[in-house]
DNA sequence: CTAGGTGCAAATAATTTGCAGAGGC
DNA sequence: GCCTCTGCAAATTATTTGCACCTAG
């Protein structure tokens, strides 16, 4: 799947001043037709299967070219050398890496990226990259039994976790709307929220087909382990929302404001996380799902503020009633 | 203050088979004198200043076996070599690394390690040790100012940020307890609240008197950025359990219930973190209020246990009641 | 034609090792 | 005396570089 087909447009990505090269183009090729993380003299190795008067120095420098050019990552295990890994559509992440096999497996926690943030934010520290490395046993190596063999790439479980991160927080806005829409006394306020619980029952519908759709390309997909951890996952966000509903008498003026305060909310942090993940099915599907919420706060936005005149209209006295209890 | 009258019971650690040398201990004191991060070369540079015939390899040597033996631990900062770190009485932590002076700064994330046991657990990987590296540029390199000079170790700062904790929690049990002792009808109950809020008051006392202590062995401590990043600490347990009491009408049993609940993940709290720290002060504080906790848990529940008894004989219809209404 | 690109071999840089002699128990 | 420690120099490993030649634009 992810083969020399999947390889970008490398003449845009070669720097200024450099030349077009027959043995350059074989190396990068080469190199992207590799999974995981590859050692120079892994590379060397490849090569010169393909082609035995390519030099190391060659492959050394194609290395460092690669990198400088975004292509490749130069990641650091702690074994004395460097090794590699293409980034072409192959999301930032971080690694656990077992002792006793020396396999490394990719996991991106956004959990862990926030908060290595807000370190760096308090120790005045402008972070431009960080490495998160766990080191031990592998199950297969603690088990005796053999992992789940490769063959889904890592943005491929990303597209899968932000669908099914996409698709909790869906379901959870679909129940909010539709819990919103039977509280809802005015008339007109019910409408938009059956509309929205409308909307998100159908972009629910596209989600799903969309995961069906990606779990095609690999029977497996869906019992692989997670590549994607994200607690603070925004359908926290419409649970809450939802239950605030049931709680307490809720007015439709203040379904609109948690709606709104859920949308908010929601579109920010898929807005917010799809910008930082690098150009992947995976950021496609946070910011589409980003722009979708933002319509849907819009809509809300522009009912709350017609509701609120139509209620001062006709009972002005409700003003001041209103502002003594706020 | 940490220098070779810090030094561990170096016969203690000597691995079996081992016979003492002069030369390696001469290089040992060297390098726990050192504070930082020294590469294989620094420490060689100083070794030959206390005596030129000392080679390289010892050295080297004298290094591995310091880590085997847990005195000192190998970081690899991507630099292509390895440095080393001194371990005794010095918390494992995580480091901020600047490329451009190439300094490094030590944090330590409870938040973050837990999140790394949890990506751990979901793979199935027995975790051994992480490392997180944040790469990016120090704020004395970015502002031009130079930072605040080196001089609180590491292991100060810890302690530091654990009394603080400590403190911090406290203050919530105080507050509750204070509120409890207020609200409870039974006279006993009311007692044994208000015993409780001036014991909390005495062991407030204790930890600022230890937290000012601390601040004697370095002018600047207080200012000093934090080293231990923490939110999940215990004291949010306390002040929700205080907002419980003031929201509802709550009841003798249901306060004391409450304060079981805030004591027992108060004590889990600082058992768990206290356990996973090495030998350290801040350790030594965080196991020391565990068992505070662990102490006032059992009279919780010993309270809670009689107080049911009594409220169960003069009427005992209301088990039933109360039993319909669960 | 000229600035990169490439091969080869030599240079670096960090670390390890073989071996003979020194020293602790 | 035996076994470990140590120094020295050579070896190893990963990576870089100088230089002469090659090739794309």
């Amino acid at each position: 799947m992810a083969t020399a087909s999947a390889i970008p447009d490398l003449d845009r990505l070669r720097p200024a001043g450099t030349k077009r090269s027959s043995k350059r183009d074989l190396i990068v090729n080469v190199f992207l037709r590799q999974e995981g993380h590859l050692s120079a003299d892994d590379l060397v190795a490849l090569i010169k299967r393909e082609d035995h008067r390519i030099s190391r120095a060659t492959v050394y420098r194609t290395l460092q070219w690669m990198v400088e050019a975004g292509i490749a990552r130069k990641v650091d295990f702690g074994e004395g050398r460097f090794r590699f890994e293409h980034s072409y559509r192959h999301p930032r992440h971080f690694h656990l890496i077992c002792k006793t096999c020396n396999r490394s497996y990719e996991f991106l926690s956004s959990d862990i990226e926030a908060l290595v943030e807000e370190v760096a934010a308090a120790r005045g520290f402008q972070a431009r990259q960080s490495v998160v490395q766990i080191y031990g046993t592998c199950e297969a190596c603690r088990t005796g039994r053999e992992p789940a063999e490769e063959g889904a790439t890592s943005e491929l479980l990303f597209a899968r976790d932000a669908l099914r991160i996409a698709i909790a927080t869906e379901r959870s806005g679909l129940e909010f709307y539709t819990r919103a829409a039977r509280i809802t006394k005015d008339p007109r306020g019910k409408r938009i929220f059956h509309e929205l619980a409308e909307e998100e029952k159908h972009h629910l519908g596209t989600l799903e087909g969309r995961y069906r759709k990606l779990l095609e390309q690999d029977p497996q997909l869906e019992s692989r382990p997670t590549f994607l951890f994200f607690k603070g996952a925004a359908n926290g966000l419409f649970a809450a929302g939802a239950d605030q509903l049931r709680r307490d008498g809720v007015d439709d003026l203040e379904a609109l404001r948690i709606g709104i305060r859920c949308e908010r909310g929601s579109h920010r942090f898929f807005k917010r996380y799809g910008e930082r993940f690098e150009d992947s099915e995976g950021k496609q599907i946070f910011l589409e799902f980003a722009e979708e919420e933002r319509q849907h706060l819009e809509m809300l936005i522009r009912e709350y503020r017609l509701l609120q005149k139509r209620q001062r209209k006709p009972a002005p006295a409700r003003r001041r009633a209103a502002a003594r209890s706020a």
